[in-house]
RNA sequence: GCGCCCGUAGCUCAAUUGGACAGAGCGCUGGCCUCCGGAGCCAGAGGCUAAGGGUUCAAAUCCCUUCGGGCGUACCA
């Protein structure tokens, strides 16, 4: 429909030899009074032809050539917009369409097949997924998903790092758990891993292995088996989150393969890589950067930078066309340096898409609680998936858009479940799948003989619904294309309350069969759309709550 | 100091990416179940969009300044 209007002014516009230079926008107005939907072109356009928007308006309308049984009216209103209203049968060819297509229905080919990655988590296994990591999950899956829908060939990625000094620390801190079991005396250094997990690893050791492990070295046993422990509850996490990944992607690879020894190489090669003080400096100020950047130490060892380069350099490699990395905010200051390191290379940096999300806040009894691995006082996402259950914790993390602060009241999500607004929307499906079940007892079948009348919804709720489930693909579309989740869950939110309201004003099953039908139809098309909102938001479509 | 993000109703957040009268949820006030699910619906109160200037037909949105909050600013990841 967007589409439709799109070449008719177009057309209008060669005709009157006019430029189409500043791209007009189609788009629905917020009030019903402005039409079903308007157009800003003869105010965008009136400044470089240096005339009045509303006379440049009235001689585009004259150039329309409009079918006169799909387009009601059209208007020019206030400053120069130009309105249109469409006739229902318009719109009732779309619930149509929904009908037919089903959970296909907001699918579309947009994306061109792009081979597309995204990579989110990436998580050390060093510790349990925080509450952080959850909205850096769900808001990258989510965008996977939404890419899928939109015609993108979607590889998910996690990418991690099992060697270094971290992971040092941590199997030190089991040997030194474990040492603690056996009563022998141990000063626990307070920047090693302070929490209870580290004491179970240990605990789970003393269990397998006995005593005999005392003369054990951090690196052997004691790492493997925490990274071990640590990995599979990660993973089972992500499982119970609904997050899917299709390539578990080991930084360690990356220097086994000679891959970040080639970047340094190259680098130096481009001359965009120098020595200094014994150290191997990243020439960032060629890119914008505010200094040079060390990329090897001087003992030898890369910074986490030089390996982030190589990893990036092999997602252009391996043919990503478009790279979609999700980010916490402690990593603002990392990723300028990666980007400037893909330019060096000469690879084309517009194709990266790093999208940075804000903190989150967890707030328990009024009292803000700090989250950092190391700290043995977090709660884990694990645990807040246990108080809330995974519906709301995805609802509640693509409610926000990703660049503001989240504030998730632990107490209050809890307490207040049973109104939160997941349920809401969850309702609205369960209450329609109830109708249809209630419908069928009462020997009014859905697939009627001679298929739906749909024209019969005339009334003000019927259409208003109607057109609110017509926007479905072009949401979705959006919402991919701005990598924006949390519009889709506004959208979601509309359709459920339009739907209320109209089951309160109007009886769906009746004696009058056609008119029960057509409603059917229409509450059928509504599920249709929830169902579908909901499998791209990753929330279950329950039939009964 | 410098960089990025944020500041919108009492609270948590939206606002079709520069569009027409800034909207939801929670909370508050008052209504609605003989009837397909009341986890719902209807009505009301609540705003100089932190402050000031600028850009234009049009600014919560873009630019500048100030104030306030978050995250960074390593030869840690």
């Amino acid at each position: 429909m967007r589409q439709y209007l799109q070449e008719k002014v177009e057309t209008a516009l060669r005709s009157l030899n006019l430029p189409d230079r500043p791209k007009p926008t189609f788009e629905r107005p917020k009030q019903a009074e402005h039409g079903d939907l308007t157009t800003n072109v003869a105010m965008v356009l009136a400044r470089s032809v240096k005339r009045n928007p509303t006379k440049l308006a009235s001689d585009i309308v004259s150039r329309l050539e409009l079918e006169s049984d799909l387009v009601e009216k059209v208007e020019i209103a206030g400053p120069g917009f130009i309105n249109f209203w469409f006739k229902d049968k318009f719109y009732l060819q779309q619930l149509r369409e929904i009908l037919e297509k089903g959970s296909r229905y907001g699918r579309s080919e947009a994306g061109g097949n792009k081979k597309t990655q995204v990579e989110f988590v990436s998580a050390n296994p060093t510790g349990p997924l925080t509450v952080g990591h959850g909205r850096n999950a769900v808001l990258g899956d989510t965008i996977a998903n939404l890419l899928e829908w939109t015609g993108h060939d979607v590889t998910r990625e996690y990418y991690y790092n099992n060697a270094g000094r971290q992971m040092r620390v941590l199997g030190d801190s089991v040997r030194l758990r474990y040492l603690e079991l056996l009563d022998e005396p141990v000063a626990f250094p307070e920047d090693y891993y302070q929490g209870e997990y580290i004491k179970d690893i240990a605990r789970h050791l003393l269990a397998s292995h006995g005593t005999v492990l005392r003369k054990e070295p951090p690196e052997g046993i004691f790492k493997e088996r925490a990274e071990e422990e640590i990995f599979n509850d990660i993973k089972k996490i992500l499982k119970r989150l609904g997050t899917k990944f299709d390539v578990f992607y080991n930084e360690r690879s990356l220097y086994e393969t000679g891959k970040v020894q080639e970047v340094v190489d190259e680098l130096r090669r481009l001359g965009y890589a120098y020595d200094h003080e014994g150290a191997v400096w990243f020439r960032a100020t060629s890119f914008q950067g505010e200094k040079d950047k060390v990329i090897v130490k001087s003992s030898g060892e890369p910074t986490y930078r030089l390996p982030d380069i190589a990893y990036h350099r092999e997602k252009f490699r391996r043919g990503f066309e478009l790279i979609v990395d999700i980010l916490g905010a402690d990593h603002i200051a990392t990723y300028p340096d990666v980007i400037a390191g893909l330019k060096a290379l000469g690879f084309d940096t517009e194709k990266v898409k790093v999208l940075i999300h804000q903190f989150v806040t967890l707030v328990r009894n009024g009292e803000v609680v700090k989250m950092s691995t190391r700290k043995a006082n977090f709660v884990t996402l694990a645990e807040l998936i246990d108080e809330v259950g995974p519906d709301v914790v995805r609802y509640f993390f693509l409610m926000r858009s990703h660049m503001s602060h989240l504030n998730f009241d632990l107490g209050l999500a809890k307490e207040q479940s049973e109104q939160n607004p997941v349920y809401y929307l969850q309702y609205a499906h369960a209450r329609i799948a109830s109708i249809l079940k209630y419908a069928e007892i009462e020997g009014v079948s859905t697939r009627a003989v001679s298929g739906p009348r749909l024209e019969l919804l005339t009334e003000a709720e019927a259409i208003a619904m109607v057109k609110k489930l017509a926007e479905f693909p072009d949401t979705v579309e959006s919402c991919s294309f701005s990598f924006e989740p949390h519009r889709l869950t506004e959208y979601l939110h509309d359709v459920a309350g339009l739907f209320h309201k109209f089951y309160h004003v109007h009886r769906v099953v009746t004696d009058n069969k056609p008119l029960t039908c057509a409603r059917l139809a229409l509450c059928q098309a509504t599920k249709t759309v929830l169902a579908n909102g909901f499998a791209i938001l990753g929330i279950s479509a329950p039939e009964t709550m």
